[in-house]
DNA sequence: CTCATCTTGGACTGTTCGGTTCAAGATAGG
DNA sequence: CCTATCTTGAACCGAACAGTCCAAGATGAG
Protein backbone atom coordinates (compact mmCIF):
# COMPACT_ATOMS: atom_id res chain seq x y z
CA UNK A 1 0.00 0.00 0.00
CA UNK A 2 2.90 2.38 -0.66
CA UNK A 3 6.33 3.11 -2.37
CA UNK A 4 4.59 4.88 -5.06
CA UNK A 5 1.33 7.12 -5.67
CA UNK A 6 -2.27 4.46 -5.64
CA UNK A 7 -4.09 7.15 -6.69
CA UNK A 8 -4.82 9.49 -9.45
CA UNK A 9 -4.50 13.19 -8.76
CA UNK A 10 -6.93 14.38 -11.29
CA UNK A 11 -9.56 11.93 -10.60
CA UNK A 12 -9.02 13.17 -6.55
CA UNK A 13 -8.96 16.93 -7.39
CA UNK A 14 -12.20 16.42 -9.66
CA UNK A 15 -13.89 14.40 -6.49
CA UNK A 16 -12.86 16.83 -3.96
CA UNK A 17 -14.12 19.86 -5.96
CA UNK A 18 -17.46 17.82 -6.64
CA UNK A 19 -17.84 18.29 -3.20
CA UNK A 20 -17.26 21.61 -2.29
CA UNK A 21 -19.31 22.44 -5.30
CA UNK A 22 -22.36 20.75 -3.89
CA UNK A 23 -21.77 21.22 -0.51
CA UNK A 24 -20.03 24.80 -0.17
CA UNK A 25 -16.80 25.05 2.46
CA UNK A 26 -18.65 25.39 5.46
CA UNK A 27 -20.45 22.24 5.19
CA UNK A 28 -17.22 20.05 3.89
CA UNK A 29 -15.60 18.21 6.18
CA UNK A 30 -11.74 17.13 5.60
CA UNK A 31 -13.56 13.85 6.29
CA UNK A 32 -15.95 13.91 3.51
CA UNK A 33 -13.36 14.62 1.04
CA UNK A 34 -11.42 11.65 2.22
CA UNK A 35 -14.29 9.66 1.45
CA UNK A 36 -14.97 11.17 -1.41
CA UNK A 37 -11.75 11.21 -2.88
CA UNK A 38 -11.10 7.63 -1.50
CA UNK A 39 -7.94 9.45 0.20
CA UNK A 40 -6.66 8.78 3.77
CA UNK A 41 -6.81 12.33 6.02
CA UNK A 42 -2.95 12.28 5.90
CA UNK A 43 -2.90 11.72 2.19
CA UNK A 44 -5.03 14.82 1.17
CA UNK A 45 -3.13 16.88 3.80
CA UNK A 46 0.73 15.76 2.25
CA UNK A 47 -0.60 15.63 -1.71
CA UNK A 48 -3.32 18.20 -1.35
CA UNK A 49 -2.68 20.23 1.19
CA UNK A 50 -4.95 21.54 3.94
CA UNK A 51 -9.12 22.73 3.54
CA UNK A 52 -7.99 26.24 2.35
CA UNK A 53 -5.43 25.40 -0.09
CA UNK A 54 -7.68 22.25 -1.70
CA UNK A 55 -10.33 24.53 -2.20
CA UNK A 56 -8.24 27.53 -3.33
CA UNK A 57 -6.65 24.54 -6.52
CA UNK A 58 -10.69 23.16 -6.78
CA UNK A 59 -11.71 26.67 -7.58
CA UNK A 60 -8.70 27.49 -10.46
CA UNK A 61 -9.85 24.04 -11.67
CA UNK A 62 -12.97 25.09 -12.27
CA UNK A 63 -12.21 28.44 -13.13
CA UNK A 64 -10.06 27.18 -15.46
CA UNK A 65 -12.19 24.39 -16.95
CA UNK A 66 -15.27 26.06 -17.60
CA UNK A 67 -13.42 29.06 -18.41
CA UNK A 68 -11.91 27.60 -21.56
CA UNK A 69 -15.27 26.34 -22.59
CA UNK A 70 -17.16 29.56 -22.22
CA UNK A 71 -14.47 31.21 -24.48
CA UNK A 72 -14.88 28.59 -26.87
CA UNK A 73 -18.82 28.91 -27.29
CA UNK A 74 -17.66 32.44 -27.43
CA UNK A 75 -15.17 32.31 -30.16
CA UNK A 76 -17.01 33.11 -33.45
CA UNK A 77 -18.95 36.18 -31.99
CA UNK A 78 -18.00 38.48 -34.49
CA UNK A 79 -19.38 36.52 -36.75
CA UNK A 80 -22.59 35.63 -34.96
CA UNK A 81 -23.16 37.15 -31.62
CA UNK A 82 -26.82 35.44 -30.77
CA UNK A 83 -25.72 32.01 -31.34
CA UNK A 84 -22.06 32.58 -29.78
CA UNK A 85 -24.19 34.26 -26.74
CA UNK A 86 -26.41 31.33 -26.83
CA UNK A 87 -23.60 28.74 -26.90
CA UNK A 88 -22.34 30.53 -23.66
CA UNK A 89 -25.29 29.98 -22.19
CA UNK A 90 -25.26 26.27 -23.00
CA UNK A 91 -21.96 25.69 -21.48
CA UNK A 92 -24.03 26.49 -18.14
CA UNK A 93 -27.41 24.45 -19.01
CA UNK A 94 -25.38 21.37 -20.25
CA UNK A 95 -23.27 21.62 -16.92
CA UNK A 96 -26.65 21.43 -14.76
CA UNK A 97 -28.20 18.63 -16.92
CA UNK A 98 -25.04 16.66 -16.35
CA UNK A 99 -26.36 13.92 -13.75
CA UNK A 100 -22.91 13.36 -12.30
CA UNK A 101 -22.20 16.73 -11.55
CA UNK A 102 -23.51 18.88 -9.12
CA UNK A 103 -26.26 21.71 -9.68
CA UNK A 104 -25.30 25.42 -9.38
CA UNK A 105 -22.02 26.82 -9.81
CA UNK A 106 -19.12 26.82 -7.66
CA UNK A 107 -18.07 30.35 -8.63
CA UNK A 108 -22.07 31.63 -7.20
CA UNK A 109 -21.26 28.82 -4.26
CA UNK A 110 -18.02 30.53 -3.44
CA UNK A 111 -19.61 33.99 -3.74
CA UNK A 112 -22.08 33.56 -1.52
CA UNK A 113 -19.85 32.48 0.88
CA UNK A 114 -17.61 35.25 0.94
CA UNK A 115 -17.79 36.54 4.49
CA UNK A 116 -16.98 33.71 6.07
CA UNK A 117 -13.99 32.65 3.35
CA UNK A 118 -10.40 33.53 3.36
CA UNK A 119 -9.46 36.54 1.92
CA UNK A 120 -7.06 34.60 -0.60
CA UNK A 121 -10.36 32.39 -1.65
CA UNK A 122 -12.91 35.38 -2.09
CA UNK A 123 -10.05 37.22 -4.02
CA UNK A 124 -10.24 34.56 -6.61
CA UNK A 125 -13.92 34.03 -6.35
CA UNK A 126 -13.96 38.13 -7.73
CA UNK A 127 -11.71 37.44 -10.32
CA UNK A 128 -13.30 34.38 -11.98
CA UNK A 129 -16.14 36.92 -11.91
CA UNK A 130 -14.33 39.62 -13.20
CA UNK A 131 -12.92 36.97 -15.64
CA UNK A 132 -16.57 36.36 -16.59
CA UNK A 133 -17.46 39.83 -17.39
CA UNK A 134 -14.13 40.59 -19.41
CA UNK A 135 -14.71 37.18 -22.01
CA UNK A 136 -17.96 38.26 -22.82
CA UNK A 137 -17.03 41.93 -22.78
CA UNK A 138 -14.31 40.99 -25.73
CA UNK A 139 -16.69 38.78 -27.40
CA UNK A 140 -19.54 41.57 -27.59
CA UNK A 141 -16.84 44.42 -28.74
CA UNK A 142 -15.63 41.85 -31.38
CA UNK A 143 -19.42 41.83 -32.51
CA UNK A 144 -19.39 45.14 -32.95
CA UNK A 145 -22.08 45.82 -30.52
CA UNK A 146 -22.56 49.82 -29.56
CA UNK A 147 -19.73 50.66 -26.90
CA UNK A 148 -22.12 51.41 -24.00
CA UNK A 149 -23.95 48.17 -24.94
CA UNK A 150 -21.02 46.08 -24.75
CA UNK A 151 -20.56 47.07 -20.85
CA UNK A 152 -23.94 46.91 -20.12
CA UNK A 153 -24.70 43.22 -21.73
CA UNK A 154 -21.17 41.86 -20.66
CA UNK A 155 -22.41 43.12 -16.31
CA UNK A 156 -25.83 41.52 -17.08
CA UNK A 157 -25.52 38.23 -19.15
CA UNK A 158 -22.30 37.66 -16.67
CA UNK A 159 -25.18 38.16 -13.47
CA UNK A 160 -27.97 36.03 -15.41
CA UNK A 161 -25.46 33.25 -15.59
CA UNK A 162 -25.12 33.26 -11.87
CA UNK A 163 -29.01 33.83 -11.39
CA UNK A 164 -29.50 30.55 -13.24
CA UNK A 165 -26.86 28.78 -10.39
CA UNK A 166 -29.21 29.65 -7.93
CA UNK A 167 -32.54 29.15 -9.88
CA UNK A 168 -30.80 25.44 -10.72
CA UNK A 169 -30.01 24.58 -6.91
CA UNK A 170 -33.70 25.23 -6.35
CA UNK A 171 -34.77 23.11 -8.45
CA UNK A 172 -35.67 25.15 -11.68
CA UNK A 173 -36.61 23.18 -14.58
CA UNK A 174 -34.57 23.55 -17.38
CA UNK A 175 -37.58 25.31 -19.53
CA UNK A 176 -37.51 27.99 -16.84
CA UNK A 177 -33.35 28.42 -17.11
CA UNK A 178 -33.93 28.50 -20.50
CA UNK A 179 -36.72 31.29 -20.59
CA UNK A 180 -34.61 33.36 -17.79
CA UNK A 181 -31.70 33.13 -20.12
CA UNK A 182 -34.04 33.57 -23.33
CA UNK A 183 -35.29 36.88 -22.23
CA UNK A 184 -31.59 38.11 -21.75
CA UNK A 185 -31.31 36.90 -25.67
CA UNK A 186 -34.08 38.61 -26.58
CA UNK A 187 -32.62 41.87 -24.94
CA UNK A 188 -29.43 41.43 -26.73
CA UNK A 189 -30.55 40.16 -30.30
CA UNK A 190 -32.29 43.83 -30.01
CA UNK A 191 -29.36 45.54 -29.26
CA UNK A 192 -27.40 43.86 -31.64
CA UNK A 193 -29.74 44.51 -34.60
CA UNK A 194 -29.83 48.44 -33.97
CA UNK A 195 -26.09 47.95 -33.76
CA UNK A 196 -23.58 51.21 -35.94
CA UNK B 1 -31.94 38.40 35.97
CA UNK B 2 -34.90 36.42 35.64
CA UNK B 3 -38.66 36.26 36.34
CA UNK B 4 -39.83 38.33 32.80
CA UNK B 5 -37.89 38.37 29.72
CA UNK B 6 -34.78 40.23 29.34
CA UNK B 7 -34.89 41.01 26.05
CA UNK B 8 -37.15 41.81 22.90
CA UNK B 9 -38.08 39.30 20.79
CA UNK B 10 -37.88 41.36 17.44
CA UNK B 11 -34.70 42.15 18.14
CA UNK B 12 -33.22 38.95 19.03
CA UNK B 13 -35.23 37.40 15.77
CA UNK B 14 -33.23 40.25 14.10
CA UNK B 15 -30.43 39.72 14.92
CA UNK B 16 -30.25 36.04 14.47
CA UNK B 17 -31.82 36.68 10.73
CA UNK B 18 -28.71 38.92 9.76
CA UNK B 19 -26.13 36.21 11.12
CA UNK B 20 -27.88 33.60 8.98
CA UNK B 21 -27.95 36.04 6.27
CA UNK B 22 -24.31 37.20 6.24
CA UNK B 23 -22.75 33.58 7.10
CA UNK B 24 -25.44 30.91 6.09
CA UNK B 25 -26.53 28.15 8.13
CA UNK B 26 -23.26 25.50 8.49
CA UNK B 27 -21.01 29.08 9.20
CA UNK B 28 -23.44 30.22 12.19
CA UNK B 29 -23.05 28.30 15.24
CA UNK B 30 -25.02 28.57 18.12
CA UNK B 31 -22.79 30.34 20.03
CA UNK B 32 -22.59 32.92 17.14
CA UNK B 33 -26.20 33.36 17.37
CA UNK B 34 -25.75 33.47 21.15
CA UNK B 35 -23.56 36.41 20.78
CA UNK B 36 -25.28 37.99 18.44
CA UNK B 37 -28.53 37.64 19.82
CA UNK B 38 -27.24 38.45 23.40
CA UNK B 39 -29.17 35.58 24.41
CA UNK B 40 -27.93 32.82 26.50
CA UNK B 41 -27.53 29.21 24.81
CA UNK B 42 -30.45 27.67 27.22
CA UNK B 43 -32.53 31.07 26.25
CA UNK B 44 -31.87 30.74 23.20
CA UNK B 45 -33.19 26.92 22.68
CA UNK B 46 -35.89 27.18 25.35
CA UNK B 47 -37.26 30.90 23.17
CA UNK B 48 -35.95 30.47 20.04
CA UNK B 49 -36.18 26.57 20.05
CA UNK B 50 -33.01 24.67 17.79
CA UNK B 51 -30.81 25.72 15.26
CA UNK B 52 -33.14 24.30 12.34
CA UNK B 53 -36.45 25.70 14.14
CA UNK B 54 -34.94 28.96 14.53
CA UNK B 55 -33.38 29.25 10.96
CA UNK B 56 -37.53 28.55 9.52
CA UNK B 57 -38.21 30.99 11.68
CA UNK B 58 -35.36 33.62 10.38
CA UNK B 59 -36.39 32.38 7.11
CA UNK B 60 -40.29 32.88 7.06
CA UNK B 61 -39.35 36.22 8.79
CA UNK B 62 -37.22 37.68 6.31
CA UNK B 63 -40.05 36.35 3.33
CA UNK B 64 -42.83 38.08 4.87
CA UNK B 65 -41.16 41.10 5.58
CA UNK B 66 -39.69 41.62 2.08
CA UNK B 67 -42.11 40.09 0.44
CA UNK B 68 -45.01 42.75 1.78
CA UNK B 69 -41.89 45.43 0.49
CA UNK B 70 -41.95 43.84 -3.07
CA UNK B 71 -45.81 43.79 -3.02
CA UNK B 72 -46.24 47.45 -2.22
CA UNK B 73 -44.02 48.03 -4.61
CA UNK B 74 -45.91 46.47 -7.34
CA UNK B 75 -48.96 47.38 -6.22
CA UNK B 76 -49.67 50.03 -8.79
CA UNK B 77 -48.26 47.90 -12.11
CA UNK B 78 -51.55 48.13 -13.44
CA UNK B 79 -51.44 51.72 -14.15
CA UNK B 80 -47.66 51.68 -14.55
CA UNK B 81 -45.69 48.13 -14.90
CA UNK B 82 -42.29 49.52 -15.86
CA UNK B 83 -42.42 51.58 -12.91
CA UNK B 84 -43.81 49.22 -10.61
CA UNK B 85 -40.76 46.34 -11.83
CA UNK B 86 -37.98 49.45 -11.06
CA UNK B 87 -39.64 49.80 -7.65
CA UNK B 88 -39.62 46.16 -7.20
CA UNK B 89 -35.54 46.03 -7.81
CA UNK B 90 -35.64 49.07 -5.69
CA UNK B 91 -36.40 47.10 -2.74
CA UNK B 92 -33.63 44.89 -3.30
CA UNK B 93 -30.97 47.60 -4.35
CA UNK B 94 -32.02 49.51 -1.20
CA UNK B 95 -31.74 46.83 0.95
CA UNK B 96 -28.39 46.09 -0.32
CA UNK B 97 -27.60 49.35 -0.13
CA UNK B 98 -28.40 49.52 3.99
CA UNK B 99 -25.09 49.43 5.89
CA UNK B 100 -27.24 47.81 8.62
CA UNK B 101 -27.65 44.91 6.58
CA UNK B 102 -25.59 41.81 5.00
CA UNK B 103 -25.28 42.09 0.88
CA UNK B 104 -27.03 39.24 -0.88
CA UNK B 105 -30.21 37.82 0.68
CA UNK B 106 -31.32 35.02 2.67
CA UNK B 107 -33.79 33.47 0.20
CA UNK B 108 -30.35 33.11 -1.90
CA UNK B 109 -28.11 32.24 0.50
CA UNK B 110 -30.56 29.81 1.38
CA UNK B 111 -30.89 27.81 -2.05
CA UNK B 112 -27.36 27.91 -2.44
CA UNK B 113 -27.08 25.83 0.19
CA UNK B 114 -30.22 22.99 -0.31
CA UNK B 115 -28.10 19.90 -0.58
CA UNK B 116 -27.08 20.40 2.82
CA UNK B 117 -30.11 21.91 4.67
CA UNK B 118 -33.16 19.60 5.89
CA UNK B 119 -35.84 19.29 3.59
CA UNK B 120 -38.24 21.46 5.66
CA UNK B 121 -35.83 24.38 4.99
CA UNK B 122 -35.18 23.63 1.63
CA UNK B 123 -38.78 23.54 1.08
CA UNK B 124 -39.37 26.92 2.24
CA UNK B 125 -37.10 28.18 0.14
CA UNK B 126 -38.35 26.89 -2.79
CA UNK B 127 -41.78 28.15 -1.91
CA UNK B 128 -40.31 31.81 -1.22
CA UNK B 129 -39.02 31.97 -4.52
CA UNK B 130 -42.09 30.39 -5.90
CA UNK B 131 -44.24 33.36 -3.82
CA UNK B 132 -41.61 36.01 -5.74
CA UNK B 133 -42.64 34.55 -9.01
CA UNK B 134 -46.07 34.52 -8.57
CA UNK B 135 -46.12 38.39 -6.96
CA UNK B 136 -44.65 39.51 -10.62
CA UNK B 137 -47.01 37.50 -13.05
CA UNK B 138 -50.07 38.88 -10.82
CA UNK B 139 -48.44 42.53 -11.71
CA UNK B 140 -47.43 41.64 -14.80
CA UNK B 141 -51.09 39.88 -15.90
CA UNK B 142 -52.78 43.04 -14.35
CA UNK B 143 -50.23 45.36 -16.70
CA UNK B 144 -52.29 43.34 -19.42
CA UNK B 145 -48.80 42.14 -20.65
CA UNK B 146 -49.31 39.20 -23.51
CA UNK B 147 -50.00 35.92 -21.62
CA UNK B 148 -46.77 34.21 -22.37
CA UNK B 149 -44.99 37.04 -21.83
CA UNK B 150 -46.00 37.09 -18.67
CA UNK B 151 -44.93 33.73 -17.34
CA UNK B 152 -41.65 34.29 -18.79
CA UNK B 153 -40.72 38.08 -17.80
CA UNK B 154 -41.91 36.66 -14.11
CA UNK B 155 -39.08 33.62 -14.02
CA UNK B 156 -36.85 36.36 -16.11
CA UNK B 157 -37.34 38.80 -13.38
CA UNK B 158 -37.34 36.87 -10.16
CA UNK B 159 -34.11 34.98 -11.57
CA UNK B 160 -32.21 38.80 -12.27
CA UNK B 161 -33.06 39.69 -8.65
CA UNK B 162 -31.63 36.65 -7.32
CA UNK B 163 -28.79 37.17 -9.48
CA UNK B 164 -28.22 40.82 -7.99
CA UNK B 165 -27.54 39.19 -4.38
CA UNK B 166 -25.05 36.93 -6.05
CA UNK B 167 -23.36 40.12 -7.58
CA UNK B 168 -23.68 41.98 -4.45
CA UNK B 169 -21.69 39.02 -2.56
CA UNK B 170 -18.97 39.40 -4.88
CA UNK B 171 -18.99 43.52 -4.31
CA UNK B 172 -20.25 44.94 -7.49
CA UNK B 173 -21.11 48.70 -7.61
CA UNK B 174 -24.63 49.98 -7.17
CA UNK B 175 -24.04 51.04 -10.58
CA UNK B 176 -23.06 47.59 -12.35
CA UNK B 177 -26.26 46.08 -10.22
CA UNK B 178 -28.11 49.34 -12.19
CA UNK B 179 -26.89 47.77 -14.85
CA UNK B 180 -28.14 44.23 -14.72
CA UNK B 181 -31.50 45.43 -13.87
CA UNK B 182 -31.67 48.27 -16.21
CA UNK B 183 -31.00 45.39 -19.22
CA UNK B 184 -33.99 43.46 -18.40
CA UNK B 185 -35.88 46.84 -17.61
CA UNK B 186 -35.13 47.28 -21.31
CA UNK B 187 -36.40 44.03 -22.28
CA UNK B 188 -39.65 44.61 -20.46
CA UNK B 189 -40.38 48.17 -21.61
CA UNK B 190 -40.30 46.24 -24.84
CA UNK B 191 -42.88 43.59 -23.78
CA UNK B 192 -45.21 46.50 -22.59
CA UNK B 193 -44.53 48.75 -25.80
CA UNK B 194 -45.81 45.51 -27.99
CA UNK B 195 -48.70 44.07 -25.67
CA UNK B 196 -52.44 43.57 -27.18
C1' DC C 1 18.32 -10.13 -1.80
C1' DT C 2 18.89 -5.68 0.79
C1' DC C 3 17.83 -1.43 2.19
C1' DA C 4 16.68 3.45 1.89
C1' DT C 5 12.48 5.85 0.39
C1' DC C 6 8.00 7.14 0.47
C1' DT C 7 2.82 6.33 0.80
C1' DT C 8 -0.51 4.93 3.70
C1' DG C 9 -3.89 3.92 7.55
C1' DG C 10 -5.04 4.86 11.92
C1' DA C 11 -4.38 6.77 16.24
C1' DC C 12 -4.06 11.04 18.51
C1' DT C 13 -4.63 16.23 20.04
C1' DG C 14 -7.03 20.16 21.30
C1' DT C 15 -11.03 22.69 19.84
C1' DT C 16 -15.64 23.53 18.62
C1' DC C 17 -19.96 21.72 17.49
C1' DG C 18 -25.34 21.22 18.80
C1' DG C 19 -27.93 20.28 22.51
C1' DT C 20 -29.21 19.36 27.65
C1' DT C 21 -29.32 20.05 32.50
C1' DC C 22 -29.72 22.48 36.68
C1' DA C 23 -28.82 25.45 40.59
C1' DA C 24 -28.95 30.42 41.50
C1' DG C 25 -31.70 34.10 41.81
C1' DA C 26 -34.93 37.73 40.17
C1' DT C 27 -39.76 38.48 39.75
C1' DA C 28 -44.71 39.19 40.61
C1' DG C 29 -48.97 37.75 42.93
C1' DG C 30 -50.92 37.13 47.27
C1' DC D 1 -43.08 39.48 53.43
C1' DC D 2 -43.44 34.95 51.25
C1' DT D 3 -43.42 31.71 47.84
C1' DA D 4 -44.41 29.63 43.36
C1' DT D 5 -42.73 30.69 38.77
C1' DC D 6 -39.71 31.47 35.37
C1' DT D 7 -35.21 33.23 33.19
C1' DT D 8 -30.63 32.88 33.20
C1' DG D 9 -25.58 31.62 33.21
C1' DA D 10 -22.49 28.13 33.29
C1' DA D 11 -21.21 23.60 33.41
C1' DC D 12 -21.56 19.56 31.00
C1' DC D 13 -22.21 15.77 27.22
C1' DG D 14 -20.85 13.01 23.23
C1' DA D 15 -19.84 13.81 18.55
C1' DA D 16 -17.45 15.95 14.92
C1' DC D 17 -14.12 19.25 13.64
C1' DA D 18 -9.12 20.49 11.44
C1' DG D 19 -4.78 19.17 11.64
C1' DT D 20 -0.46 16.23 13.17
C1' DC D 21 2.27 12.25 13.79
C1' DC D 22 4.27 7.84 13.19
C1' DA D 23 4.81 2.89 12.72
C1' DA D 24 3.75 -0.53 9.13
C1' DG D 25 4.82 -2.00 4.93
C1' DA D 26 5.11 -1.75 -0.14
C1' DT D 27 8.33 -0.23 -3.59
C1' DG D 28 12.26 0.14 -6.66
C1' DA D 29 17.29 0.92 -7.03
C1' DG D 30 21.53 -1.31 -6.30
Amino acid sequence: MAGRKQFDMEVALDAAMVRFWRAGYAATSVDDLSRATGLNRSSIYSSLGDKDSLYLRCLDRYATRYGDRYDQALSDASAEPLRAVRAFFDVTLQRIADPALPDGCLIAQTAMAIPVLSPAIAARAVQALDAQQARLRTALTAANLRGTDVDDFAVHLAAVNQSVAVMSRAGASRQQLRTIIDVSLGALSHAVRSRD
